[in-house]
DNA sequence: AGCACGCCGACT
DNA sequence: GTCGGCGTGCTC
């Protein structure tokens, strides 16, 4: 007798434990770890993962309940990932059913319906409710006929059941072939009396292969009647195949051969080839400007792994995973490439990662989670713009796709190569200690020179009495490319149209009625929204506080400025992007090759067009204001300001044209903004790297941070307090506790929000004093609105 | 997370 | 004396 050690969906600390099932015997001999099954919790069925199958005696089984239902014939956990996955639990302190959940596409998770069956005549009002359904869902359920339910559970008339479906359908196709051969058909052709029929054998004679029904049914135009007879007969065969939904079929790549690599190419990849063949796990952090080809670099290591017969995985900030992207990949590798994209349906993603699973595929092309690709047997994992903040997932299970998959390379004994032209300090900081490899690429392609830089200081153009938003560097820099016919990108990181309203008489700001911050002003709506909340309200006319007319709009966002270009350059044609114009499916995309084929002037935006972004035709960036990200309160603001402007700056003149670069700032001297235009990036480093030193911040420090948030601004402050108590007494001398305060915005969706940053070199026993936390708190968690979250090493400080 | 069980107050 | 309110604890 066997029994499956089983996790199920319920993500509590309660049930954050193996539960013990017997495996019905006709399962016995092809269950596997690894494998969903539905199983019965208490009243209901939900489902769950095996992690284990033992054998049990009989006298152990009978306390057992069974299996119900195994939902897979393949494990959709392999035993890497499986162990992948209580990695992840412990290191984010997450519930093991998140970890799985995390690696798998959303279309696996079951969805629960708790439905009531009308089994006996039942009382009339019940009777009226189920009219001609035998089945009605509990949700639909009025509550005022809840006692009569229940009456009329008790009295068998109706039966509650608890369904667990699949989220997303697999698609299917009924594919129609013939079950004779040509000569038999011919003979049937002309015995049978029906013209209709005759015409669908004539078919199959001409084409002796299975086809698709509705393509049948379109080439002979014909409904279904005539094909089933004869599939009924035995003469045609019918069965259901699984398809794929292809969200780039229609689209034809060129494919293209590897280019001859530059010197410095060679000497980047020499080391990755050497550990592709000898299955060694190293980490190489690839230092290489923007124009310097890491791309062709990654694309050659990749071809010497599929070559190895390996699979690759391939991480691209989301944002960065553009039909660009996509088409270098699937130009060079066609067929072999899967692309997993938040931009996909669920069904989409399922498909994707079924072509993994299913070994169809040897490439990955995706974001943050494509890094838990089901592949057996992986030859390389390739993180590009390594420096992103895009790779560590927000919410729990709060894990970084880098740890991941240095994790995953230890594993299949193959490289890791962190590629930026701007590396996170802590990656860098590990290379030159030689924990990672560094490769170094400063040399530009088809040796095109680095854009001119040059930096406006906008208090200078204040004091010349100019009041716009373009300097006026920028401003004729903007005329004369409009006149050349050349092309323009303007960033500015704020999206909206103002950052903030204010009255003019009393200086009152509005405010989120839910979040400590204020409301941006959204000109298209004349509405005024919450970027945290998304509370909408209209703007008064006059102020709230005082009732004085001046309400006046301070802070430029996005819509701000496309105003004033159009009323600058009523010629130019302006495209603007960000969160606000591409929520749409496929907007995003629209709006980018609409700027390739010319169609606009202007690409004005947010961060969303600095990364990536390659048209020849643009010899201009603008960044409007460079100080917006430098006075955030985090203290990566100067390394991310750095990375920014270096981002923004790699995209001119990337062809044949020169390409100049206008940073506005009101901050000229800061070192990040100096050193992003000299493009010295050791000497930023050495210099923020100082400045972490003295601030103890990483890399030479460690951080967590906790995040207390209640609706009551006491709790959240008592419960913080006790926290960081307790972490004082439990943890070494050496480590610094700070806090509590309030976290930068105090208060989001009226929840007050209070955090303790723990800063440590070495505190071996972290995880257990948080884990204990956690413990202690769990009561607090559920029945009042308390909410702890830790974050190690956090990349976001609000 | 749900759901049942169980112990107290407001009614027929 | 009963119905139903919600706090408590369990789910193989």
């Amino acid at each position: 007798m066997k029994a499956a050690r089983i996790i199920v969906d319920v993500p509590a600390r309660q049930t954050d434990r193996p539960f013990d099932y017997k495996i019905p015997s006709k399962w016995e001999a092809f269950v596997q770890v690894g494998m969903r099954v539905i199983v019965p919790f208490g009243p209901r069925k939900l489902q769950g993962f095996i992690i284990d199958i033992r054998e049990v005696e009989e006298s152990e089984n009978m306390k057992l309940k069974e299996v119900e239902e195994l939902l897979d014939l393949t494990p959709v956990l392999n035993e890497e990932l499986l162990g992948l996955g209580f990695w992840l639990k412990e290191e984010t302190l997450c519930f093991t059913i998140s970890a799985f959940q995390a690696m798998l596409p959303a279309a696996i998770k079951s969805v629960y319906q708790k439905r009531l069956i009308l089994r006996n005549e039942t009382s009339n009002e019940l009777q009226t409710l189920f009219g001609e359904k035998d089945s009605i869902a509990w949700k639909d359920l009025p509550e005022a006929l809840y006692r009569a339910v229940k009456a009329a559970i008790a009295a068998e008339e109706i039966e509650v059941v608890y369904d667990v479906r699949d989220r997303v359908q697999r698609k299917k196709q009924r594919v129609i072939g013939p079950a004779a051969s040509k000569r038999a058909l011919e003979e049937l052709a002309a015995s049978v009396r029906s013209a209709k029929q005759q015409d669908v054998l004539y078919y199959f004679i001409e084409n002796h292969q299975e086809v698709a029904a509705h393509t049948l049914k379109e080439e002979l135009s014909m409904t279904d009647a005539p094909i089933k007879a004869l599939v009924k007969k035995g003469i045609l065969y019918e069965k259901e195949i699984e398809v794929y939904r292809n969200p780039y079929d229609d689209e034809q790549f060129e494919r293209t051969k590897p280019f001859p690599l530059t010197v410095e190419q060679q000497a980047a990849i020499a080391p990755i080839l050497s550990t592709i063949e000898n299955e060694q796990q190293r980490t190489f952090l690839m230092y290489g400007v923007t124009g310097s080809g890491k791309t062709e670099v990654y694309l050659q290591s990749i071809e010497a792994v599929l070559q190895k017969g390996k699979e690759a995985i391939m991480l691209v900030p989301e944002i960065s995973l553009t039909p660009q992207m996509v088409e270098r990949f699937k130009g060079r590798f066609g067929s072999q490439v899967a692309v997993l994209h938040s931009a996909l349906s669920a069904g989409e993603k399922y498909d994707e990662w079924r072509k993994i699973q299913r070994k169809e595929v040897r490439v990955v092309v995706g974001a943050r989670s494509a890094v838990f690709a089901p592949f057996e047997n992986l030859g390389i994992i390739i993180i590009d713009e390594e420096h992103e903040s895009s790779y560590k997932q927000e919410d729990n299970p709060r894990y970084h796709a880098r740890d991941v998959a240095i994790r995953r390379s230890e594993y299949h004994h193959c490289p890791v190569i962190l590629g930026s032209a701007t590396p996170t300090l802590e990656s860098f900081a590990r290379a030159s200690k030689g924990v990672y490899e560094l490769l170094t690429m400063t040399k530009r392609m088809n040796e095109q020179a680095l854009p001119s830089v040059e930096i406006v200081d906008m208090r200078e153009e204040l004091r010349k009495g100019n009041r716009s938003m373009f300097s006026t560097l920028l401003h004729e820099k903007i005329a004369d490319r409009l006149q050349k016919q050349e092309q323009i990108v303007l960033f500015l990181n704020r999206r909206g149209h103002s950052t903030f309203v204010m009255c003019r008489d009393c200086g009152y700001v509005m405010q989120c009625p839910h979040c400590d911050i204020s409301l941006t002003y959204h000109r298209a709506t004349q509405r005024l929204k919450c970027h945290y909340c998304s509370h909408e309200e209209f703007l008064p006319k006059d102020c709230p506080a005082c009732q004085s007319q001046y309400i006046r709009f301070f802070g430029t966002g996005t819509q701000k400025v496309e105003e004033e270009l159009t009323k600058l350059f009523p010629q130019a044609r302006v495209i603007r992007m960000d969160v606000d114009t591409t929520s749409k499916k496929g907007a995003h995309e629209k709006l980018l090759t609409a700027f390739g084929q010319r169609k606009a002037d202007i690409l004005l935006g947010t961060q969303m067009i600095a990364k990536g972004l390659d048209f020849p035709n643009v010899t201009l960036v603008g960044v409007l204001t460079a100080d917006t990200m430098l006075h955030l309160p985090d203290f990566r603001a100067s390394e991310k300001t750095y990375q920014l402007l270096t981002q923004v700056s790699g995209r001119a003149g990337r062809h044949h044209l020169p390409g100049e670069v206008v940073i506005q700032t009101y901050t000229p001297e800061h070192y990040s903004v100096q050193l992003a235009k000299k493009q010295q990036y050791d000497t930023f480093f050495e210099q923020e790297m100082h400045i972490r030193k003295l601030h103890q911040y990483p890399p030479y420090y460690y951080l967590t941070l906790i995040t207390v948030s209640h609706p009551n601004l006491l709790q959240a402050v008592q419960v913080t307090e006790k926290i960081a108590a307790m972490l004082r007494q439990k943890c070494t001398p050496q480590t610094i506790i700070l806090g509590p305060v309030a976290s930068p915005i105090a208060r989001v969706k009226d929840r007050y929000r209070y955090q303790c940053m723990i800063k440590y070199k070495r505190e071996p026993g972290l995880k257990e004093v948080l884990r204990f936390i956690n413990e202690h708190y769990q009561t607090a968690m559920i029945k009042e609105q308390l909410q702890i979250s830790i974050d190690f090493n956090p990349t976001m400080l609000m």
